[in-house]
DNA sequence: GAAATAGTGTCTTTGAGACAATATATG
DNA sequence: CATATATTGTCTCAAAGACACTATTTC
């Protein structure tokens, strides 16, 4: 290797930098991921995780809320966008030495997704509904790694919030968790423990108007970020029973 | 944005891609970081976090580990590797559109590190004795997202074995904690602890030759990954006498 | 009142941490 | 034997989870 008092375009190799997401949401009681079928080859017709490519001027973050933006069509009020991993494999698109960074949004419950000009069509997939390899490039991968970084971060920080409304009961959190880490939680237990961490939840003082039973507390997140003590994530409940045998 | 067929260089904005590497080890009770001084503007002479850049046809884990393999001298025996973050703000470093990957090696005390062609010198630095303003580029920034990383790690993982030698004792195990921790641990309790998350440590049946006291039981790495129960982090002893205030 | 959902009480088990006690080496 | 280090025992406290019980609504 020889020294160089400095670069241009022949030093090093070019790459080309997508940023490309992994939105998440609770629908319906399932953790649901928005996919889009592409439009163009190569995987043309196959779902994929949303991106594109970062700007000459643009900051990682920025193309990533810039995206997420357009695909959710909603301004990025009380999302949650965190980056993942970077996946640069060689041979990870057939076009050329392409750079993943991958990011993980969380969000509400929204509006059925947008299709883009690159995109025919978008849609909420329920993440146990997605073959590992279903997806184009390696998104099936990135798709993995973001779920289990959600379910992971439920555990020890506030992120719950970022599925809820601005204003939720203690049972749609707890529908939350369940969606998330696919379990059943006990709701008494539930309550307390969300109770007892600090700054996690925000009572309101008002309660829930309709429903059937007793109406519950309205509760606005609270302040704090990381979950002091953590709530524990249980073994699925398919593998607890899988495990009972 | 218009649709296209294929791509071409004048499709995307190119940029260069660099493994950097935060590579930590225990010495003599303290968690270092091994650090190169820059030979080459910008920021020839000051400190800087080893890196380069990522080969045309190559991984993005196979560069970080061959400029690990060049910087420590060391065939990647038991070092363990794992990428951190992406670090890509368009002005980070001036000469061009730079994106690094950076990544988290945790390996066992090391002979002294290699001086390379691109750097005067190397040399293991105490994390703690490095201003937040001393690194070149943003490493800093990635210098502190890695320690946290590997604090945040030793809890739930078994990684604190890749601090230690092939064999080890019950205390040199209990002081990478206490250093890369900045605590102090009941020896007795730890022992426990340890010996209760299954596959943590393998005893070998034999005991340490040397020393003052008791001969301690000599162990070896066991083969789970997570701690079943995790060790939980203490606050620091200086915040203790802080908090007490 | 029956059913449904929200929320509280209580008991058991487990693990964390403080610290006493014991074991086995060196000088 | 004094000293140093390793290892085991024991006690207390906090949190997790199971589950009985009470509270407040709708039909």
């Amino acid at each position: 290797m020889t020294i160089k008092k400095s670069y241009t375009s022949e030093d090093f190799p070019p790459f080309a930098v997508t940023a490309d997401l992994v939105i998440l949401t609770v629908r319906e009681g399932a953790l649901c991921v928005l996919l889009i079928e592409r439009a163009d080859e190569p995987f043309a017709g196959v779902e994929a995780l949303p991106g594109g490519f970062v700007g000459p001027e643009q900051t990682l973050a920025d193309a990533a809320r810039t995206k997420l933006a357009a695909k959710t069509g909603v301004e990025i009020a009380p999302i949650h966008l965190e980056q993942l991993q970077t996946y640069g494999e060689p041979d990870r698109d057939p076009r050329m030495r392409v750079v993943s960074v991958a990011w993980l949004a969380l969000a509400a419950d929204l509006p059925e997704p947008v299709a883009g000009v690159d995109a025919r069509n978008a849609r909420w997939a329920p993440v146990d509904e997605v073959a590992a390899d279903a997806l184009a490039f390696d998104h099936a991968r990135i798709l993995r790694d973001g779920v289990e970084r959600a379910r992971a971060k439920l555990e020890y920080t506030t992120l719950a919030t970022c599925f809820c409304p601005p204003e939720f009961t203690m049972a749609e959190l707890r529908r939350v968790y369940e969606a998330v880490w696919g379990v059943t939680l006990d709701a008494a237990n539930f309550h307390r423990k969300v109770l007892a961490s600090e700054g996690f939840v925000e009572p309101t003082g008002r309660s829930a108007q309709q429903g059937k039973g007793r109406p519950a507390q309205i509760f606005g997140p609270g302040s704090a970020v990381e979950l002091q003590p953590p709530l524990h994530r249980p073994a699925k409940d398919s593998e607890a029973t899988a495990a009972a045998r």
